[in-house]
DNA sequence: GATCATTGCGTTGCTATGACACAATATAAA
DNA sequence: TTTATATTGTGTCATAGCAACGCAATGATC
């Protein structure tokens, strides 16, 4: 097939010249979190050998800025640019890497690694997490690949090597932002209600909010336009629906809030 | 001079085998902050051959934790032992690094670095703060050496490559701690008055607080022992003394405090 | 048209906080 | 010894933010 015929080139010219391609012993990995059905997801890719999934990860090439490296793999692997990472953490347990998830996805093509190659070192990886609109084009494509998926994130099961503590701390970084940055613009469709926005806070949280003062508080911020249409559609009592000010979402973004949650 | 042999001979051990001992492109710097005479005041050591102060700083061991290689920097450059190092951020800009001064210092010596050695290639660095009391013992063996130094986070000059926006970096980030744990435990001497432990976080924060609101939120954090003695000595009223309640201090290191400066 | 869950808007009481007042006190100046 | 001065210990007051809660309005369903 000409499509393997191709991933097995770039494996072996990845294998081969990879080191002097890339910096050795350092990666990158993306935590990308959306929010549907009420619950936040992360995008997981699924590797071949294993029945592991993995975050979208990569390499840094030898003249390029870590920030670039992390939205390169990120469009690389899912088609999504241009959206903001923000690093969060480093991981360097000596003992995290796993050199036998490349052995077994090589040897799955015949190919058996040098013992020595620079594929099969430790690794220590930056962590960055970006959050994005669920309902953008782009993703819904990427979710219909088979390889990728959106898990949800307190169903995170058979990850590979310290993954799912990497996302878990994603996490504990998202929800300390949270106290002091306005989080909700890329993870909401264009125009949405109050009640919803309310669930995104409570699913980051993890704890219930009172409607009544969250409306409040998120109002005081003054970064919401509130429009003159409803949602109608569903039962009950119909909201109305509110969209971003970009202008002072942005100013917000650079200024910070204040209080906390 | 035996000194400088035993110098020469690890340098020449490090260029040549570094790259078998060390994790190549990527080091850890630290920023080892104290508070003396009312300032913030950074350790920093003199580069022989040049005029520019850096962050003590190295490299990480093939198969050493990053915090194990942070810390063991700091003793092998300082002195000073089992420090609490936080790791805040990766600097990871292609053109950070900076060949000519590794060239050059090794050039002190009459060796030329071969362009391929692994010392000239980009370095990523991951940057750890830690928070000490200046008065300690072993520190004040440490400024007696005339390569190093504490100096003042306010008056920054000559700082090896992009060492000064690491420093900012670290204070940005120690601000941002200050608002959720209790900081000061480790820039304090064992007994101190409320308006020392006051001109620390004025100091920290780079802006004047209220003496007396500054006692009530303090004290409301209820981890400080008010002891019975008073500070004498000074000029006008003896303040009262107070030490850190070191088991409500942990646990609030662990739980986080409140509120916000 | 009645029912019902949900939404919009408002009230109350408590607590943290910023701004400020005043007496107490340790040293220095007289 | 007395007075002056700067600093500290303690307290008050007004305000803002926030948690908890009430109630009427509304849109779909039966």
């Amino acid at each position: 097939m000409a499509k393997s015929t191709q991933i097995l080139g770039n494996m072996k010219i990845l294998l081969e010249k990879g080191d002097k391609i890339y910096q050795t012993g350092i990666s990158v990995d993306c935590v990308i979190l959306g929010f549907q059905e009420n619950t936040l997801k992360v995008l997981l890719l699924k590797v071949d050998s294993t029945n592991k999934w993995a975050l979208p990860g990569g390499f840094i090439k030898k003249n390029e800025p870590i920030e670039n490296a992390a939205n390169r793999v990120l469009q690389e692997r899912t088609g999504v640019q241009n959206i903001f990472l923000q690093q969060f953490n480093v991981f360097g347990d000596p003992d995290r890497s796993d050199a036998s998830i490349h052995q077994n996805r090589y040897l799955e093509y015949g190919i058996k690694i040098p013992k020595d190659n620079w594929l099969l070192q430790r690794f220590i990886t930056i962590g960055f997490y970006a959050l994005i609109d669920f309902s953008d084009e782009i993703l819904k494509e990427v979710v219909s690949d088979e390889t990728t998926a959106w898990i949800d994130i307190n169903k995170l099961s058979h990850l590979m090597m310290d993954h799912e503590a990497i996302v878990l701390k994603a996490l504990e970084a998202l929800r300390s932002q949270l106290a002091y940055l306005p989080i909700g613009r890329n993870l909401m469709p264009k125009k949405f209600t109050m009640p919803e926005l309310q669930k995104l806070y409570e699913t980051i949280l993890d704890r219930k909010l009172d409607r009544r003062n969250f409306q409040r508080k998120m109002l005081g911020f003054d970064i919401l336009n509130k429009l003159s249409e409803l949602r109608k559609g569903g039962a009950h009592k119909a909201p109305f629906l509110y969209s971003f000010n970009d202008k002072k979402y942005q100013k917000a973004l650079k200024d910070g809030l204040y209080g906390s949650w």
